[in-house]
RNA sequence: GAUCACGUAGCUCAAAUGGAUAGAGCAACUGCCUUCUAAGCAGUAGGUCACAGGUUCGAAUCCUGUCGUGAUCACCA
């Protein structure tokens, strides 16, 4: 198996952008090598990479021209029958020769190459906080969003070697909790998930919004009619139930208990389908007090003041803010309260070095003043912390509100992808083969439309166009993918994968352009990680099956008559196969064999 | 009103750290299933990168201003 170039062989082969680094240290003396600007060379232009010289001729003094003729020599050189160049302007273009593409390709599919990739990351502990849901209603679009996005973040973080924990809290208490339960307790005449054949946090969701009508009409009553007043209103009732829960009243606690229940087990029921785990969850009932615990030594320190009422508060006017409420003054903590003591418990119970809040761009204004307050407060992890602002999911009719009723529910989503996915199946499937496609296609392309977006803008969903199966989809993908098994399924039946006569490789337009693609995964790895982006990936990964597809379409893959030509191609489609499902597994979507 | 985001094709999204003539998909229109899976491929059309200045060899990208959209500014979460 020898490679036909003087000293290159698999092991030591050195890429272009590492050759013309060296040579910069070389020719100039430039220790350490500066960035390097490296771009895809365009279409409209002979090559494969390209050198832009400009900065380089700033810093070294030196025309663009000489630049490149100097350092384009040098890697021509060392890449001896591997590369050639050309000089346009300040743009040094590299164009790779059959040889450099076949080192690319032996580099990847050298042992565990998708496992072995050696980033310069350090690995970390990284806590990953996400979906967070109110106890009271059943899981949405948004939720979605930042689950898809959490859940997504924390498997790219844990392919580049970091240590996750990937952590939910419920928001299982407080006002909105008791208007849930008032509702059915004054409405619900005994009715249960199971009675009714609902699911659970759909349940309880109906008499959130229950109360929030009953509660409505009661306004509109007092306006028309003062003399109703001496009668108490539902929302006083749920203020009162919310006082007992507090005091530990019994009746109220079993309630409570059994009214999250039934939407804890509704909520793990769409976990489930949308394939979203935790490592641990927290509940705020257990931790809103020790928020307060700090508070109190926090003012003995004078970080916080109290106001006359016995409210506690910490001015942030000199950074910009405004003063903010800690404790309310009748000494009952709120919501940011909460969030010191978690955040203080999570770096005392777990070793962490850094806790990435992944929670929507709407309360941006809050965690910029809850780092600044526990930085105040003196803890040297404070700069550990970093809020994940991704933007909202809005709807055509403007801002999703669950009281309103201008909602899309997770469940009902996930049905309905699940029913267009199975409609546009084979037939030839069997019945469970159906059920399990259509599952895996639907869920896979709510995942993909969600992912492929920067999580840091605004995405705008209407209900009945927006998940697409064709074109830039998950579906797309899959079905790529499952080409790809096909093929190999046919080639092995024939013969099996080798190296072998490969010297002299010649290699088309369509392999080298996916030899090209496929050889950017760790870069796309590495920067999605830095820059905390899935879609990235989701990107990367479509215009992989894109030029694949072109490949399939326009050439004969597997041919008979030439089998070490099939042998490459098939070799290419190989390492193509496994970088769709790799990527896809990192979006948290599955492949299918067939489809 | 103040602060912070965002404005790219009719629609949904791309565009390494500022790099060459801004790219895909959907929708529309033309072709391609006797050939490895047509959820595919080939092609046509579609753009004043919101607008106006500035910075420099070079701007969708950086700065300033204007307009537009959204979010936040609660003893809500």
């Amino acid at each position: 198996m020898s490679i036909m170039s003087n000293n290159n062989t698999t092991n030591d082969f050195k890429s272009i952008e590492e050759v013309t680094k060296q040579s910069i240290s070389i020719l100039y003396g430039l220790n350490p090598c500066p960035k390097l600007d490296f771009q895809y060379t365009k279409k409209e232009y002979l090559g494969d990479i390209t050198l832009i010289l400009f900065p380089l001729s700033k810093k070294l003094k030196e025309p663009v021209e000489k630049i490149g003729k100097h350092i384009g020599n040098y890697v021509h050189n060392q890449l001896m029958g591997l590369i050639s160049f050309s000089i346009i302007g300040g743009f040094l273009n590299f164009i790779f020769e059959d040889n450099y593409y076949l080192h690319l390709l032996k580099k990847m599919l050298s042992n565990n190459y998708l496992y072995d990739l050696k980033f310069k990351f350090s690995s970390k502990n990284i806590m990953v906080e996400y979906s967070s849901p109110n106890a009271n209603k059943p899981l949405h679009l948004g939720h979605i969003r930042n689950s898809l996005i959490g859940s997504s973040i924390s498997e790219i973080l844990k392919m580049v070697g970091h240590k996750i924990i990937k952590i939910q809290i419920i928001n299982d208490r407080g006002i909105h909790i008791c208007k849930s339960m008032i509702a059915w307790k004054e409405f619900g005449k005994g009715e249960t998930p199971d009675s009714i054949g609902m699911k659970g946090d759909h349940f309880v969701g109906k008499y959130y919004c229950l109360f929030d009508k009953v509660y409505r009409e009661e306004i509109r009553n007092n306006s028309k009619d003062q003399q109703n007043k001496n009668q108490v209103s539902i929302l006083q009732k749920s203020r009162n139930l919310l006082k007992k829960w507090e005091s530990g009243d019994q009746k109220t606690i079993v309630l409570w208990k059994k009214m999250n229940k039934w939407v804890y087990k509704g909520f793990k029921e769409t976990y489930e389908k949308l394939g979203i785990t935790f490592d641990k969850v927290e509940y705020e009932s257990n931790v809103y007090e020790v928020g307060k615990n700090i508070l109190k030594e926090g003012l003995k320190k004078r970080i916080f003041f109290q106001k006359k009422d016995g409210s506690i508060w910490i001015d942030l006017i000199k950074e910009g803010f405004d003063q903010k409420l800690l404790l309310r003054s009748d000494q009952t903590s709120v919501y940011i309260t909460q969030d010191i003591g978690t955040a203080v418990e999570r770096f005392r119970k777990y070793k962490i070095d850094k806790l990435i809040y992944i929670v929507g761009k709407e309360q941006d204004y809050h965690f910029q003043v809850l780092f600044r307050i526990l930085s105040r407060l003196g803890y040297v992890w404070a700069n550990k912390l970093s809020h994940l602002s991704y933007g909202m999911v809005d709807l055509p009719s403007g801002k999703m509100k669950s009281r309103e009723g201008n909602i899309i529910d997770a469940d009902s989503l996930i049905l309905e992808m699940y029913s267009i996915a199975k409609k546009n199946l084979l037939k030839d499937f069997s019945k469970e083969e159906q059920e399990e496609y259509s599952k895996i296609i639907g869920i896979g392309a709510i995942k993909y439309h969600f992912l492929k977006v920067d999580p840091k803008k605004r995405i705008l969903f209407y209900p009945e166009k927006s998940i697409d199966f064709k074109g830039n989809t998950g579906p797309y993908i899959q079905y790529t993918y499952s080409r790809i098994r096909s093929l190999e399924r046919k080639f092995f039946d024939l013969c099996s994968l080798t190296h072998e006569y490969w010297d002299n490789a010649k290699f088309d337009t369509y392999e080298r352009n996916m030899i090209k693609i496929l050889q950017k995964y760790p870069f796309i790895l590495k920067k999605s990680a830095e820059k905390l982006n899935p879609s990235l990936i989701a990107n990367y990964i479509y215009e992989v099956s894109q030029i694949f597809n072109h490949l399939y379409q326009n050439k004969k893959i597997i041919n008979p008559l030439d089998i070490i030509q099939s042998n490459i191609r098939m070799n290419i489609v190989h390492i193509t196969g496994n970088i769709l499902k790799s990527g896809m597994r990192l979006l948290g979507i599955k492949m299918l064999d067939r489809m």
